[in-house]
Order: C-alpha cells, then structure tokens, then sequence
DNA sequence: ATTATTGCAAAGACTTTGCAACTCC
DNA sequence: GGAGTTGCAAAGTCTTTGCAATAAT
C-alpha cells in the first residue's frame, strides 16, 4: 500500500485526509509487529516532529472505529495494533512477549464453516481469530522482552 | 470450588496460604464475568477492607504465573482475569464490552485435531482458544457499557 | 527462625481530555 | 466558510514499586 491507498481509504470512510492520519496508518502498516501505541508514535515522531502524541492516540482510535486499522487482543493491558490484512490468527510467545501472525486459510474455513453448521444463538459473528498461545523452542532471540 | 481448594491449590504450588490469596481467588471465581483487576479489587474491599489494592495487584500476578487463573485477552487495554475452568472460549460484543464464555468441546477437538495433524515449526502449543468477534441478535440489556 | 508476603503511599506508565488555533473540503 | 482536526499540556486512569512491618511455614 502507498499514500495514494491510504488516501483513498480515508475518503471512502468519510474522513478527511489529512498528513497526521497518513502517517498514522504508514506507521503502523510498516511496522507491522502488531505495534503499541508508544511505538507508532515513536516511529512517527521521527520522520514528523510536530505530530503531537495526543493525536496519534486520537488518529488510532479513529482509524480502529473506521476499520482501517484493528486493535491486537493482548493480555498484558497495553494497546496494540494491526493493519487490516487477509483473514489470520495469531501465534503469541509465552516467553517473549511478540505476536506473529499466523496465515492458514484451510484452517479459517474449517472454523467458518463450522459455525455456519453450528450457529451460536442470538448472535451474529463479525470475526473469528484464533489465540495460539505457546513457545518457540528453536532459539531465536526475542525481540521484546517479557 | 470452597476455601480448602483454593488452599490446595495454593500448596501445591509452592505458595504460601494467605487470606490475602485466598481472597483474591475466590473474587475472580465468584465475579465470573472476567472482572477487571479494578472489580476484584472493589469486590474485596467490600469484605476485607484492610486488604491493599497493590496486594490484589500483585496477588493477581502471583497467580496468573502460577496459572491458579488466567489473564484474558482484551482489546480495552483492561487486564481481566478469569477463573481457570475447562477449555473454553470467549465470545466478545462489539456492542457491550460484555466477554462471555463459548464451551464447545467438539470445536475445541477439532481444532487441536487439526494442530496435530499441521504442526507449526519450532513452536510447542500451550493453548488454543478462539476469539468469537460480533453481536447479540436479541434485546438483552448490556451490563458494561461500551 | 527464616523467608515470603503485605500495607501503604508514592511514583510510574499509558491514555484521554479540553479548547483555541488551524486545515481540509 | 464551516465542520472536522490538531497541538499542547494538564488531568486521569490503571498499575507497579520500594521497603519496613508482619505473618506463614
């Protein structure tokens, strides 16, 4: 994805285009390691100065309402984020503190088509993810500390 | 679940048998709405007014290492805990904040069926749970509000 | 007796808010 | 021109910490 896309996003969802909200989504598409809100702004602070944290907090959350970017569920109380990408789950490191994605659509149209069979009642889903939830034994270095 | 579990089940991890502990265990099975750490709390000082709040904090901790209960993934930036019971999955509303509980052991096989059959490189599985993302068709009341 | 655990209050980390000034359409 | 956005700094919320006092084994 390029300015252009990201400007075509912003329109389609009625939001003004505006260089602080383009940054916000490049920063999170390039850092795509599920990045806090502390990163995005970090990463932002560099290439613009003047972008105030307030509104990158600000631009997050209404780049989340708009469903231009998600949040990450994650169980350590600190807000992550994700670019919209195809349908996949995420793998999340006991050890290290790192969520990767997890792509495998076999897998996603089993559990769909499950639940077309078996419907929840009363309840319409929007969107199933997976937690995998478990640790690397091979010995790569973690990138975050716990 | 009664006190004396909850104290065996603190011996056998090698932590010492506190009211403090015993306390906190039994909010989090009591409150079984994956309360906030903030609700523990609350809920405790109702009965034991002298215990701090950075005591359930950090009995709260002490006890999700020793997975006598569990954190649970949310998108808030909240930490909710929860009671550690059967395999079970979490069902989220886009509408009420409301987390509820999905049994379903014939998804749950499948799933962990289809990991042994597809396993993922270096990575040794410690859990699998699925996040159910959408909304209540009917008119029940939301308790939290968004 | 020894070592872990607690209470307290202060500090810390992360996030939200209010509002005047400024931009985009 | 007007509604929608931003910057700024202050206020909030939730969580963690340090350490002396206390309780569990």
């Amino acid at each position: 994805m390029d300015q252009g896309d990201y400007q075509i996003l912003l329109k389609e969802k009625g939001l003004k285009v505006t260089p602080q909200r383009l940054a916000v989504i490049e920063a999170v598409d390039v850092l795509n390691d599920h990045p806090t809100a502390e990163e995005v702004s970090m990463y932002i602070r560099k290439q613009h100065p003047n972008i105030a944290t307030g509104t990158v907090y600000k631009t997050l959350d209404t780049l989340t309402e708009k469903n231009i970017i998600k949040r990450v569920r994650t169980d350590r109380g600190l807000l992550r984020y994700d670019a919209v990408k195809d349908n996949h789950h995420h793998i999340y490191c006991t050890q290290c503190d790192r969520i990767e994605d997890y792509y495998d659509s076999e897998l996603t149209d089993m559990i769909y088509g499950y639940f077309e069979k078996n419907r929840i009642p009363d309840f319409k889903i929007e969107d199933i993810k997976l937690e995998i939830v478990g640790r690397y034994t091979d010995n790569r270095e973690s990138v975050r500390k716990k």
